[in-house]
DNA sequence: GCCGTTTTCGGCCCGACTGTTTTCAGTCG
């Protein structure tokens, strides 16, 4: 059996959340948790360093004895201490947590008092009652218990950052038509760039705390108010998201910024720094003893912890502090680096623009190319090209590039990858294309040794360049299919090839994990839109981002290059 | 449970808001 980091993490989570209701030592509880996010953003496959006989209490968070536990659980399939805590408090205590207001100690009490284990039971109890009688329960809590499991747990829910910023651009606006308020900006996950975003982590600065806070509310895409003090308080939007705004003074601004950047655990990482030159750092600023000492920028935050400057995307705890006390932060790429596009649609399969307007949309980013890569012809429903086709559109490309200075259209092909590996063109119409850009459209079931093998022999056929959305997940629709991307990222610096990060917002595919583990074997990255429209070619933001969070440079991004450059990159060894 | 050119033991980030707790615990971020 193969043993993935996911699983590792989520047992490690399950345990923490365990021993929390188990009202356990908090640090060992921090302990499972930071491990857990250890081993799930590891650009390796732990199972693998362990075959390798590599040391895993190497890895930050992770002494002797949870890579103990995990030697147990890659071995066996088991795990005997979490097994244990289970005997006595129930997994599915764990998802009780998640109904806002209980937390780990009121779940403890509903399973010591009245043997609560699911939700049913805990609304049956409710409705009986029997909850209001608990000690730190009320009538009050009952009530709410009972609402939000009518409503079943939207806490869960997660937006696409596109959807975020829709939500945050009126919001915003809004909040700066105040007097007073001087500054406002997004932080938290929104700032980090997350994929997805679970709510809006808002900082406002105003001398009038409560002003603001009574500007806020009033806002009126608010559905109700959660929470309101004198500096901070949340509501639910009505488009269902949570926002946060917390309120402070200009001179505490980076220090609020900082801290409501997150992520938790780069906070603590941080502090902890300042704590062990006997400052303390809070959202007001750095403190020595009573005295401020600064916090009016994030800058002085971080050179307080003898840190140069952390860009939001990396601040995650996966390595980046220690990176930056080596001098060795990556030098993110930026969107200003791309020269061009390599994935994008037309009319000619299921684009909505033509040709020539795709180009002009292209030249006004101020690009030098654009890749013309639309479907092949197994994608039916998407109009896909046949030879003949696809050799009429190469012809037109040909013809407007006469006509262009500076900038140049590139011929390329989105190719189907068939279900038995096979690129669903012939060579004679591939060799006539810059490059080609393959992807899985159908058979997203297979086993993952199967659908692993599919697209190792598709990377095979030396016309294949560049493997678009690698793993087919849409975000909040679909996960991706199966398939071991380790091996996939191997096979393509063995042979040459690259990937894709796909820069639509649904599927920002690779993810952050899978972009720093191709960093670091070697694979450069083609960051691309996969634009159906002369709009769709704006996301390409996006996905810069998602390549940043994955501590992406420039060097390692296939279209910072000029046309020149990249075209010998993708000349495969033996063409 | 992790971690250490201060430590192998004794630390481990910090604060706002809520509610029923009349002095603070629980929850959340």
């Amino acid at each position: 059996m193969t043993v993935h980091n996911a699983d590792i993490a989520a047992l490690f989570n399950r345990m923490a959340d365990l021993l929390e209701i188990e009202a356990a030592n908090p640090f060992r509880i921090r302990a499972y948790r930071r491990a857990a996010s250890t081993i799930e953003d590891l650009p390796e496959n732990v199972a693998q360093m362990m075959a390798e006989g590599r040391s895993l209490s190497d890895l930050p968070g992770i002494g002797e004895d949870l890579a103990g536990k995990i030697a147990e659980f890659v071995e066996t399939g088991h795990l005997k201490s979490l097994e244990e805590v289970e005997a006595r408090t129930p997994s599915a205590l764990a998802a009780l947590t998640a109904i806002p207001g209980l937390g780990p100690k009121r779940v403890h009490v509903l399973h010591q008092s009245l043997g609560i284990t699911t939700l049913e039971q805990l609304a049956k109890a409710a409705r009986e009652h029997r909850v209001r009688e608990l000690p730190r329960f009320s009538a009050a809590i009952e009530t709410k218990i009972l609402d939000e499991i009518a409503k079943h747990r939207t806490a869960e829910k997660r937006f696409k950052i596109s959807t975020a910023e829709d939500f945050a651009r009126g919001l915003v606006d809004y909040l700066r038509s105040a007097l007073g308020i001087t500054q406002t900006l997004v932080a938290g996950s929104f700032r980090r760039r997350k994929e997805t975003v679970g709510d809006l982590d808002v900082l406002a600065t105003c001398a009038d705390g409560p002003a603001a806070i009574e500007h806020f509310v009033a806002y009126d895409e608010v559905e109700t108010v959660l929470s309101k003090g004198p500096t901070r308080s949340t509501v639910l939007l009505k488009a269902g998201i949570q926002v946060d705004l917390r309120v402070v003074a200009e001179e505490s601004y980076g220090a609020a910024l900082h801290y409501f950047t997150g992520s938790k655990a780069h906070n603590i990482a941080v502090r902890k720094r300042i704590q062990d030159k006997g400052w303390k750092l809070n959202e007001y600023g750095i403190f020595d003893g009573e005295k401020r000492i600064g916090g009016r920028t994030e800058e002085e935050v971080f050179r307080a912890a003898d840190l140069p400057y952390i860009e939001p995307e990396l601040r995650e705890d996966r390595g980046e502090i220690e990176a930056a006390l080596a001098g060795k932060l990556p030098r993110l790429v930026w969107l200003q680096d791309i020269k061009g596009d390599l994935h994008t649609h037309t009319r000619a399969s299921d684009g909505k623009s033509e040709l020539a307007e795709m180009a002009a949309a292209a030249q006004a980013l101020g690009y030098e190319y654009l890749a013309v890569s639309d479907h092949s012809r197994h994608a039916t429903v998407a109009h896909g090209l046949d030879p003949k086709r696809l050799a009429a559109q190469l012809d037109e490309i040909d013809k407007l590039n006469d006509g262009y200075d500076g900038f140049r259209l590139l011929k390329s092909c989105e190719v189907d990858i068939l279900a038995d590996g096979k690129l669903d063109l012939p060579d004679s119409i591939l060799k006539r294309l810059d490059f080609t850009v393959c992807a899985v459209h159908y058979q997203f079931n297979l086993g993952i040794e199967e659908q692993t093998q599919r697209i190792l022999r598709a990377m095979d056929n030396r016309y294949f360049n560049i493997l678009a959305h690698p793993t087919g997940r849409l975000l909040g629709e679909r996960p991706g299919y199966a398939v071991d991307m380790d091996r996939i990222i191997s096979a393509a610096r063995e042979r040459g090839c690259f990937l894709e990060v796909n820069a639509h917002p649904t599927r920002l595919d690779l993810d952050d994990v899978h972009c720093r583990q191709a960093k670091q074997i070697g694979v450069k990255l083609a960051i691309s839109t996969d634009a159906h429209s002369t709009m769709g070619l704006r996301a390409m933001r996006y996905g810069v981002d998602q390549a940043r969070r994955g501590w992406i440079e420039a060097d390692d991004v296939l279209n910072t290059r000029s046309w020149g450059e990249l075209k010998k990159l993708l000349s495969r060894r033996g063409l």
